[in-house]
DNA sequence: GTCTATAGCAGGATAGAC
DNA sequence: GTCTATCCTGCTATAGAC
């Protein structure tokens, strides 16, 4: 059991290493000796326990990133229920996504990096993107398609609905993509108290343009 | 004159080798090789004409992307006087804003380096970062406040206004960027009529949205 | 100004000792 | 399983012929 828990140490040492590391610079921008020696392991680690570069960038999507995500969509299920109450649902349903992804269960620095690494995919997807549509996109979209299918007195058709998904969800990844862009034009750095103001402000929004299509527009 | 020409020339294509590639997979995904070859020049020109690969990288910016954004200014500054009449002129606004960036002046292949390259910055900024900041997204930014200050009512605040505008490029934004994601569960290519049916959906999911603040809810 | 040739070093991957 | 030593290919940058 000693050999098995150490190789377990070893490995995970390096995908925790590995992400980070792509994470901040892109795959082509890491080389496996940072990596190799950030988790302090020897230079033939990396292609012993996982055969390339390139399946350890794979293995770190596996499992790394889809393990994450799903620790943000059950946050996001828990605040749905608990919330669903007085408030319009689609603000609820707004606010608690928001929540999730801005200001949920993750610590910052993984927030951050979880966003960066699915950012580098959404510009340039490699084989991870398959992954990451399969268990973090696809699902939240139809689950949120849905849900506004229910809220909706009529039909909105399948691409309004859609298209109405992908609008909050913009909103937000960007609030949570673009800090950079965000703190330097308002001056303020993304703490406790600005997150808070953020999200409020995207189920505000959200819903606001949510609701306009009850109202019956087309498109 | 014609020795002038023909560097000019050089650099010309050597700007728009790299443009495309540093777009495609990244600063450190692309090697100089790769772009003089691109190029039609030899190995050499690119320190010749630029110093370093870093120095190229940042002439893209310099040269290529600012004047682009310009373009796609212009395109919305005229869209926006075009249209301001009869509509809502926060539905007017987002309605120039969305179809400047994502149906404007811009080449459909031109359109997606320029979002491929402001969007590795966002994720991981460079020294071309404060470029983008000062020659695109602080006077967009500006713009938009200063209007939506003139089209409510009441005084909104700073803030409030900065996260409305935010909201609108974030979404517009995001349909630009994520549209491997929108492609692949809609089931539908960016193609002309799509890219209206995106547009007319922001305009009107941001004017309802934009619309609630009059209504005087805070944050 | 343009090119070839090459310096000088870093990259990923692997063979083989332990 | 782990490590060292090393292969070989790639890189950026530059010196020097033309």
């Amino acid at each position: 059991m000693k050999n098995k828990s150490r190789e377990e140490d070893a490995q995970d040492r390096i995908l925790d290493a590995a992400e980070i590391l792509f994470a901040q610079k892109g795959f082509a921008g890491v080389a496996v000796r940072e990596i190799t020696s950030a988790a302090r392991v020897n230079v033939a680690a990396v292609n012993y326990h996982f055969g390339s570069k390139k399946a350890l960038y794979l293995e770190v999507f596996r499992q790394r990133w889809v393990a994450r995500v799903k620790r943000v969509q059950q946050f996001f299920l828990a605040r749905l229920e608990a919330a669903e109450k007085d408030d319009h649902p689609e603000k609820v349903f707004a606010r608690a996504l928001a929540e999730a992804i801005l200001a949920g269960p993750l610590k910052e620095e993984e927030r951050l990096r979880h966003a960066q690494l699915i950012g580098r995919e959404m510009i340039q997807p490699t084989e991870a993107f398959a992954l990451v549509m399969e268990h973090a996109f696809k699902p939240m979209i139809d689950l949120c398609v849905d849900y506004f299918a229910k809220t909706r007195p009529q039909d909105s058709g399948k691409l309004t609905l859609t298209l109405d998904s992908f609008s909050l969800f913009g909103m937000i990844i960007y609030f949570n993509l673009a800090r950079p862009v965000i703190s330097h034009v308002t001056g303020r750095a993304y703490d406790k108290e600005f997150t808070e103001q953020i999200v409020e402000h995207i189920a505000t929004f959200a819903a606001n343009g949510l609701a306009g299509r009850r109202a019956g527009e087309k498109t």
